[in-house]
DNA sequence: TATTTTACTTGTATTTTGCAAGTCATATCT
DNA sequence: AGATATGACTTGCAAAATACAAGTAAAATA
């Protein structure tokens, strides 16, 4: 069951932001596809957070309805969707990135390494080129 | 009552992000003192969003736990009790930005004002300059 | 002294989430 | 071809989070 959009609570555009990935869960999945490349279920279920089925499968509705991501059946495999970011969900690849160093430098068991630390404090911008680069659903 | 700590589900630090600000509420909070300037329980509860007071006190609480805000009394009125970003829960402002930059472009109705927008794309480091300025506590 | 303000607290109904188990179409193995 | 496995869900139910309304207490103001 799709959700039936409600109304915004206001026109701030942090809350329209937190409407779509205000919840534990979201911006995991967000997470898999922009940094790690990840692109079905069971990828997103093998994370170490360990989501649950039924609140993977509505996530990804609602990111679909949202506009920020696709399916995509596998040309090889009926049994696999691929799940690929739209360029609005590519577009939340800096938000991310400043969501992770802040947890790396603030978490001090994080377990993110030394490299993203370093590479966003020395080159930002190539940082997020290159992960732009590596994770592009159009190349796949 | 005080959330007490549990167990991270993963070491991953957008996760430990995720674990302290990962609900509807509580990143509204951090932009109306990040973004707004808002110190006061008051203040929080008149925006547009409408949280209910249950649950803005125990976001304020679980944010001073998490060592983003702290409380300090209002010397001139002693009802008031003046919540303030620890350099922490300042550090997010970057990352708060970058969300309502990507809402800002992506919502058609927003309420963002295109200075903003402007402002990000012309001298993004000039912006986020400006609105640690403005809001630094430790000028109140 | 009486009223108002600020920051909560309490109670209850509703909604969302977490967990375990099951379904079903497609694919692979023998 | 038949049996088994895989990937993407679906269902049922208990637990937790949220919304809403109302009430409380300390401090300030009239």
């Amino acid at each position: 069951m799709v959700k039936t959009p409600t109304k915004p609570r206001s026109s701030c555009p942090i809350n329209f932001g937190l409407e779509i990935f205000g919840d534990r869960w979201t911006l995991l999945i967000l997470r898999d596809m922009l940094m790690v490349g990840k692109k079905t279920f069971k990828e997103f279920q093998a994370s170490d957070e360990g989501i649950a089925s039924n609140i993977l499968t509505e996530r990804l509705q609602r990111l679909e309805h949202c506009g920020l991501i696709l399916q995509k059946p596998s040309p090889s495999d009926g049994r696999r969707i691929y799940y690929l970011l739209t360029v609005a969900g590519r577009k939340l690849l800096p938000a991310l990135v400043e969501l992770a160093y802040w947890g790396a430098t603030h978490d001090s068991k994080t377990g993110a390494p030394k490299s993203f630390v370093t590479a966003y404090e020395q080159n930002r911008d190539g940082l997020l080129q290159a992960l732009a680069a590596d994770f592009d659903p159009s190349k796949s």
